[in-house]
DNA sequence: AACAGGTCCAACCGCGCGTGA
DNA sequence: ATCACGCGCGGTTGGACCTGT
């Protein structure tokens, strides 16, 4: 294809860019080089030939020395490119054959968007190949409401953490895959977690940030979500162990997240009983629902106002571990609360202030992924074991926070922090999409309905489960509240019961996600038992009510 | 045949990192 | 310590091509 294009181009070379010598801008030479003013566009044959014949002379690098010696007018930025994509030898053209697209997902459950390592796996491909692919994956399956993995890769990863922690031992980290890639999964990161998670009820806002910027989104306004990502995307994109789980967490990085996202934006928030966030009540309108979190970094970055810009930009120049130890503690009592998205996730995630910075060599938990969660619900659980008591007896949110004035909405908030934690969230949303897809195909299957037609059970001519009455019952219910992982959860759960011990595996994983409180209604649900409205213990209707500085006590 | 919408992909762009002066 | 430079990475864009109506 490209070589068809560059072929024509030959003949034709161009119209636009190409000959348009005066479109450059400062990268590639502050659009000169030493008076030369350089090309831009599609290349052509003879300028091709030019670089690779200087290649061949010279080797490759020192690319803005081709423009000088070569008379090719082009700026070594783009000279390295075209090499790299296009000339050098032993590249694979063509499509992707089944194993490299296995390959590749595989990748991309391990590693998020990181393309160019992803590259280093195929022989022969390179970065934007594999990142148009899946970008395009992407889009496809999003339009068919898949999941962006097959089943097979969460099982795999179910199933193999499930050996390795047997195995192993929970300490040692359930990461086949990442072991396999020789990833370290620090100690010091598990270590955190359990100290960390006597402040998790910090972390519920996520999931309805998420929602809200979700809704947004899927209401045509992709843009709104999208600024403060890129920013603090690129400001932080090398540092994947500091808090990857941010730009994950959100956008590409974490294709968990993102399937929930797309699950979000095309169904959820019109079938899921998300409806007050679109169509709010005039009394709760906005200030209840995207605005109940008013130090939400993310809304706040989503096109609506922030509240403290100058705190908040100076968060955001920092990653969540650079925070100063002093800002860490005075979050309880900060009139804006931390930046949302990558706070909640580097925070959950980072050691502790004195562990220092060599533990974040590529957590998978960081990362956000798949292998991130599962790594996450055995670490929670093991967590558990040794810390249970410790929380169960004496560890409550107003124990945090001393002196609290708000520990009246300690019940609530827990249980909404249980629920709602991004853990939870992405892993059911995943855990719901892997199993909502029967089919083994890895890449497309005939979508089986429109998206509008989804409701409660999104995608039913793709799986042989039917939604019990129960749950079609109850889910609605709870699906009016600002729980989406509820619906999620139970749409899995209720999904999973045709996959007898993968089901097994998944609940426990969720249920050790969702928390001591839950994991047992969890389970029920599992077992085919309905819902239990009270078994969440909060609505829409107290979270919304909840007043805000109540929910900014409970900051770590 | 004409058109619209979707897909694909080459290329551009901005940013961050590493290195050396 | 600072700066400039080279380089690589990931995100985005724009246009050609494909497909369905």
């Amino acid at each position: 294809m490209s070589h068809t294009k560059h072929e024509r181009e030959d003949v034709m070379p161009s119209k636009d860019r190409t000959e348009s010598p005066l479109i450059n801008d400062g990268n590639c030479g502050g659009g000169e080089a030493g008076g030369v003013v350089l090309k831009k566009g599609p290349w052509t044959s003879v300028e091709d030939a030019i670089l690779i014949d200087y290649v061949r002379k010279h080797g490759e690098g020192n690319w803005n020395a081709v423009q000088k010696h070569s008379g090719l007018f082009r700026c070594g930025k783009s000279c390295r490119l075209r090499w790299a994509n296009h000339l050098r030898p032993n590249l694979k053209k063509g499509g992707f054959t089944q194993e490299e697209e296995q390959l590749i997902i595989e990748l991309h459950a391990k590693m998020g968007n990181k393309w160019a390592r992803m590259a280093a796996h195929l022989p022969g491909r390179t970065d934007n190949e594999i990142k148009n692919y899946w970008n395009t994956r992407i889009k496809r399956r999003q339009r068919a409401g898949l999941p962006l993995y097959p089943p097979e890769v969460c099982l795999q990863a179910l199933q193999e953490s499930h050996s390795a922690s047997a195995a192993n031992g929970l300490d040692k980290g359930p990461h086949d895959i990442l072991q396999n890639n020789s990833y370290e999964v620090p100690d010091v990161i598990f270590d955190s977690l359990k100290v960390n998670r006597n402040v998790l009820p910090y972390v519920p806002e996520l999931p309805v940030i998420s929602a809200g910027s979700m809704l947004r989104k899927g209401l045509g306004s992709s843009q709104c979500f999208m600024p403060s990502t890129i920013y603090c995307q690129k400001r932080l994109r090398e540092s994947p162990a500091f808090f990857p789980g941010y730009t994950g967490a959100v956008k590409n990085e974490c294709p968990l997240f993102m399937q929930f996202q797309d699950d979000i934006s095309d169904k959820t928030a019109g079938s899921f009983g998300l409806s007050f966030l679109i169509e709010p009540d005039p009394a709760t309108k906005n200030s209840q629902s995207f605005d109940v979190f008013p130090g939400s970094h993310a809304l706040s970055n989503g096109n609506f106002p922030a509240s403290e810009p100058t705190l908040e930009a100076v968060k955001l120049e920092l990653p969540s571990l650079q925070y100063p130890e002093t800002d860490l503690g005075n979050w309880g009592t900060l009139s804006c609360p931390p930046p949302l998205l990558e706070s909640v996730d580097a925070f959950i995630q980072s050691p502790p202030p004195t562990s220092g910075l060599e533990s974040d060599s590529l957590s998978p938990r960081n990362s956000g992924l798949l292998d991130a969660l599962l790594h996450e619900a055995k670490t929670i659980s093991g967590a558990k074991n040794h810390a249970s008591a410790k929380i169960s007896n004496s560890s409550t949110p107003g124990d945090i926070v001393e002196g609290s004035n708000f520990n009246i909405c300690e019940t609530e908030w827990e249980k909404c922090g249980e629920l709602l934690s991004p853990i939870g969230h992405s892993a059911t949303s995943l855990f719901s999409e892997c199993i909502s897809a029967s089919g083994s195909s890895l890449d497309e299957q005939p979508p089986a309905e429109t998206v509008t037609e989804s409701h409660v059970k999104s995608e039913p001519a793709e799986s042989d489960h039917v939604l019990t009455p129960e749950i079609q019952k109850e889910a609605p219910i709870r699906l009016d509240s600002s729980c989406p992982d509820t619906l999620l959860a139970s749409t899995w759960l209720e999904q999973g019961s045709g996959y007898d011990e993968d089901h097994t595996i998944l609940t426990d994983a969720i249920s050790t996600l969702l928390g001591d409180d839950l994991s047992s209604d969890y389970k029920n649900m599992a077992a085919g038992a309905s819902i239990s409205s009270q078994a969440w213990g909060l609505d829409s209707c107290a979270w919304n009510n909840m007043p805000a500085v109540c929910q900014m006590s409970e900051l770590p």
